[in-house]
RNA sequence: CGGGGAGUGGCGCAGCCUGGUAGCGCACCUGCUUUGGGAGCAGGGGGUCGCAGGUUCGAAUCCUGUCUCCCCGACCA
């Protein structure tokens, strides 16, 4: 993509309303802008961004065996009435009048309308397990929006649901989702930890927060240190084997939240105890039969008898991770993207625009990596060559390669790493292959 | 929802107290010079001063109402 035909457009200075980092770049890079309070329009860099991510979750979803659904943002009261959430969800909930007066809302979650489809359609034993997710915008009218799209009020979230006979299979559901986070948030270049969240007397100990850390995030944290070390499943773990024992090697050591946390009864060591800040990105949770019982989810089981559909559902914030991500990944200059979340591989600098020989380089070079399949941005604008650096720093792409006269004239275009600032000088030639080949 | 603050060109702000018809920096356009880490000079375009009433010869400025946005707290992916 040539700069010159991009809508990128970038600030230098910080608008007065952005408070914390992520949404200081966000707004900077040109990736958001605010269209009423906690409701924001993408634009093309934050929207390459936001797909990345989207797509990661995608796939790690699929790979743990759920299959996706699309349900619609606006639904119809009926079913709130029927689970008894409606009045209870209270003024969170945007609410919405038909023209023919028909009550309706825009979904803050789904479990009402997938109970639905699920009781509609899967009436045998034979049919479970199911495992549906959705990625889908929501609205939550929220009491006061804030840090950008890391708290807004409209969001958009992968939710997943799992529809189970008994106990012991929702266990299996929910430890699928368990490996499947754990993996999602690793692919996106972040550190990840699951803390045991309180979630009233239905979800016992299924129920699971997943914090990112960052220096910059909202609630304050403490783990057991060596949750560092322990691995993450690589491709080859199976979903259908039992994964209880990874879920124990990560549920058995000590981590919790700010609030939960209590130093007097802590059961680490304070020399084995790290702590730090996190934003929660992923929650999961199993919770029986709340919605089946009033919505009359049944299934007949092998003696004919009916039986109550196990539940489990699974959120994971994927407008938030691209906040999240920034606020553990950005210096001084701006963002610097991990690469399998990155809007563009490389950002390339055409320093002289009115150099010919510069030109030609560099818009050589540009064709060559576009026709590699390289994801290329091309500074080919006519802008001084410190404005160029500048803002590509800002907007973070992973790789910069700088073309000038200078270097051209000993035969040789510049490197640079943005997470590490590492810059080295190549041929065009060995610059064009490092990247054509494989990561 | 309680407490605080702010609405003046795309962004950051001054002007308001003490009414006289709007200004600065950045960005944008033109020209010249410059050109490897956000250039310089000159010229230029763009603003019903959030909105509605009121006071006044005259309102960005004073008064009343209203809307929006932000920050702190309680609540959340």
């Amino acid at each position: 993509m040539r700069l010159s035909r991009y809508f990128l457009p970038t600030l230098k200075e910080t608008p007065a309303e952005a408070e914390v980092v992520s949404h200081r770049l966000m707004l900077r890079a040109g990736m958001i802008r605010q269209a009423s309070s906690g409701i924001y329009s993408w634009l093309p860099l934050g929207l390459k961004v936001l797909q990345n991510i989207e797509e990661i979750v995608r796939r790690e979803q699929l790979r743990s065996g759920a299959q996706e659904i699309l349900m619609p943002t606006i639904q119809s009261a009926d079913l709130w009435i029927e689970s008894g959430r409606y009045e209870d969800y209270g003024a969170e909930m945007l609410r919405i009048t038909d023209r023919r007066g028909r009550e309706m809302l825009y979904g803050p979650t789904n479990e009402e309308l997938i109970t639905d489809i699920i009781r509609s359609d899967i009436k045998s034993y034979r049919d479970l397990p199911k495992n549906l997710f959705h990625i889908q915008w929501k609205f939550r009218d929220e009491i006061r929006p804030r840090f950008g799209v890391m708290r807004g009020r409209e969001f958009l979230m992968k939710d997943n649901y799992s529809f189970d006979l008994d106990e012991a299979a929702a266990r299996h559901s929910y430890n699928r989702m368990f490996v499947a986070y754990l993996r999602t948030f690793q692919a996106m270049g972040l550190r990840a930890f699951p803390m045991r969240a309180d979630s009233g007397p239905i979800g016992g100990d299924m129920s699971h927060e997943f914090l990112v850390l960052a220096e910059t995030g909202e609630s304050k944290v403490f783990f057991h240190k060596d949750m560092d070390a322990l691995a993450i499943p690589g491709d080859d773990v199976d979903y259908d084997g039992d994964l209880q024992p990874i879920v124990d090697q990560w549920t058995s050591l000590y981590a919790a939240s700010d609030e939960q946390h209590d130093a007097a009864n802590c059961p680490v060591a304070a020399e084995d105890l790290n702590s730090g800040r996190g934003i929660e990105v992923g929650h999961i949770f199993f919770f029986g039969t709340k919605y089946s019982k009033p919505m009359g989810a049944v299934v007949q089981g092998p003696g004919g008898d009916e039986i109550l559909v196990q539940m489990g559902s699974y959120g994971i914030g994927v407008s938030r991770l691209v906040a999240a991500v920034i606020e553990a990944s950005h210096d001084e200059n701006g963002i610097i993207w991990p690469e399998s979340v990155a809007p563009f591989r490389v950002g390339l600098m055409n320093l002289r625009i009115d150099d010919a020989g510069c030109t030609a380089a560099a818009d050589d070079l540009y064709g060559k990596l576009q026709a590699a399949g390289v994801d290329v941005l091309y500074d080919d604008r006519d802008e001084r060559a410190g404005a160029k650096f500048s803002r590509m720093d800002l907007i973070g792409l992973p790789w910069q390669i700088a073309v000038g006269p200078r270097g051209l004239k000993d035969g040789i275009v510049e490197v640079k790493n943005r997470a590490t600032g590492e810059r080295i000088d190549l041929s065009p030639e060995d610059a064009l292959a490092r990247f054509a080949t494989a990561k």
